[in-house]
DNA sequence: CACCAGGCAAGTA
DNA sequence: TACTTGCATGGT
């Protein structure tokens, strides 16, 4: 693979960042799911959510054998929250699994496959009308569920990027995304494990409150730029 | 006890 | 358009 500047004055290169982190933390391996109807759930229970309370509302739902599609469609939203009540945000997040299923029935006649034959801009944007699905959520959904090509940001990248001076405080999600869809290789493997290294070094180094110490980034910058670090 | 977690939409001015 | 607020459980 060619060194991909993303910013030539300094040096910094995205895959570098990669570098630095999969030599620190090694391969996250971020499949941890088994079917594409389990990713797309887990995609809407995480939001803003810690994936340990999402796993346990994974687990209750496998339990009571209602991940099909066909069992959601049928359960209400009252008896869908009480199963996902550990993910947080459970009436809200109720509605939107219901959002998304409705969708799922009215477009593609409730069949997963059906919807992995539409291509990847035109299903963008139709996850994107589901109301209670956001920018992540769609493109976690691509990315992590149907195995496209489309790089997933978060609040960590946006962090991590604001702390090396490679973002503003207001820079859009749409813009984040460019800056490595547009300066990285096409590569699912590649988009999962990097998405998945970034949100590792996050909680683990870029919090919010205590600044960064022995980040393993440091050496990212060629002399350190903020005076965080 | 306080703070945070792999967001999003609706409300307000 | 640009902020602010509600949503809620469970771990540290």
């Amino acid at each position: 693979m060619s060194e991909l500047l993303v910013q030539s004055q300094t040096g910094r290169t995205l895959l570098g960042m990669y570098r630095l982190l999969l030599d620190h933390f090694g391969t996250q391996s971020w499949w941890p799911w088994e079917t594409t109807l389990e990713i797309m759930i887990g995609a809407v229970l995480t939001q803003n959510t810690n994936w340990a309370n999402v796993e346990k509302a994974i687990h209750n739902l496998k339990e009571h054998g209602l991940l099909s599609v066909e069992a959601l469609n049928a359960l209400s939203p009252d008896e869908l929250a009480k199963e996902i009540r550990p993910a947080g945000y459970f009436n809200v997040k109720a509605k939107r699994l219901k959002n998304l299923i409705r969708f799922l029935f009215e477009r593609y006649e409730g069949s997963l496959t059906e919807l992995a034959g539409e291509e990847t801009g035109n299903l963008r944007e139709q996850l994107l009308a589901v109301n209670g699905i956001g920018p992540e959520t769609a493109d976690s959904i691509l990315l992590y569920s149907l195995g496209r090509p489309v790089f997933v940001v978060d609040a960590y990248t946006h962090r991590i990027l604001l702390r090396h001076g490679m973002a503003d405080e207001q820079v859009d999600y749409h813009a984040l995304q460019g800056m490595f869809m547009d300066n990285l290789p096409e590569d699912v493997r590649l988009f999962n494990e990097f998405h998945a290294l970034i949100v590792r070094t996050g909680k683990e180094y870029c919090k919010k409150k205590p600044l960064c110490s022995d980040c393993p980034l440091v050496h990212w910058d060629q002399p350190p730029i903020l005076p965080e670090y």
